[in-house]
DNA sequence: TCCATTATGTAGCAGTCGCTACATGACTAG
DNA sequence: CTAGTCATGTAGCGACTGCTACATAATGGA
């Protein structure tokens, strides 16, 4: 009953609640204490420094969006690889994802520039995302490999920009590259 | 001879030497100024104050983008849409490139996040390589807009997935997207 | 029981942030 | 010549930054 001593996996939720919503950007240690229901003092106790914290706190969340995958991987198979995309898109469109989606493009940036942690988190989760797809991929697709790598592509770069207000740009994009996947494999 | 009365025109070029060598996220007033060879008490007079010192940073980087892509417009057309791709992603190797790239994910990140001006800028950014890419497709192509539109979405993509460590995915990613649309093209 | 470790609160330090108040020189229109 | 505008320097304000010093409870092993 006594105070529960908080210890860093206790408090990596709360604290991924508010990257996810303020961003990295303006993360600062008093307004993520306080969110977590704790003070500056504790975090830097508990995670040596902010570097240490924004590192663990990535890997938390890369923890987080793989098993929210698993999770979202039953269904039945898609039919043809547009099926896939259109599913995917669909899921990113859903404005619970958009929290995740900003912060995913300030792991990007924070990835060219260098800044500690941010590369491994974003590699790791390209990685799982990799993975899922291929596990996606319709049953009868020539090269499943292959066909993952250049949907997830397809889909990133869909992504971006729509993120950048080019969404038409992409949707036709989209459009003109799976009509010719989907020929090809006639 | 008398001290140039410096304007936004005449600092712009130095602060966006910074911005691209050292980021938005660690742009403050202070160093800007120095690095243009003023105060930050001139950079607040000259701009009113910092929102509107990066919008028209920004601007005026997008405006050195578009006449970079002018400038490089020349040489002969290519022959494949493979080769247009080919062309553009060795120029974006190019170290000169890194730093532009690098600011590039920190603006969609922006954008991501609803911060002021950047979205403009992005948006302007992408709409001029589009028209720049239009123009780049191979001669006898028998879709050149709607190709355009699928290159951009596979380089995007394709430059997403190297920066965050994904250089072979992005690789595998492309060629098998390239090879269904020359074989479609038959 | 005593002592060491762990967890926490309170206060504060030195630095940076965007921005402003105030003064002053330079130039220009009347 | 004078008055006013423009450009700039100096100094600083209040808020925030990551982080630390110091004190103090609580707990648990000897």
């Amino acid at each position: 009953m006594q105070n529960k001593p908080l210890s860093r996996d206790s408090l990596l939720p709360a604290l991924a609640a508010y990257v996810l919503e303020h961003g990295l950007g303006g993360a600062s240690l008093r307004p993520l204490a306080k969110a977590a229901g704790t003070s500056d003092r504790m975090l830097i106790y508990h995670f040596g420094n902010k570097e240490d914290l924004i590192s663990e706190l990535l890997e938390y969340i890369a923890g987080i969006y793989s098993a929210s995958l698993d999770a979202g991987m039953g269904g039945q198979q898609a039919a043809t690889r547009q099926e896939v995309v259109a599913r995917i898109l669909a899921q990113m469109r859903d404005p619970a994802m958009q929290p995740f989606l900003a912060l995913w493009w300030e792991i990007v940036a924070g990835s060219a520039r260098g800044v500690a942690g941010y590369k491994d988190a974003a590699e790791a989760m390209m990685g799982r995302l990799l993975e899922w797809l291929e596990q996606q991929m319709p049953e009868g697709d020539p090269d499943p490999v292959g066909g993952a790598r250049y949907l997830l592509t397809m889909i990133e770069g869909a992504q971006m920009l729509s993120t950048v207000g080019h969404a038409r740009t992409a949707r036709e994009g989209l459009r003109e590259g799976l009509l010719a996947s989907e020929q090809s494999e006639d």
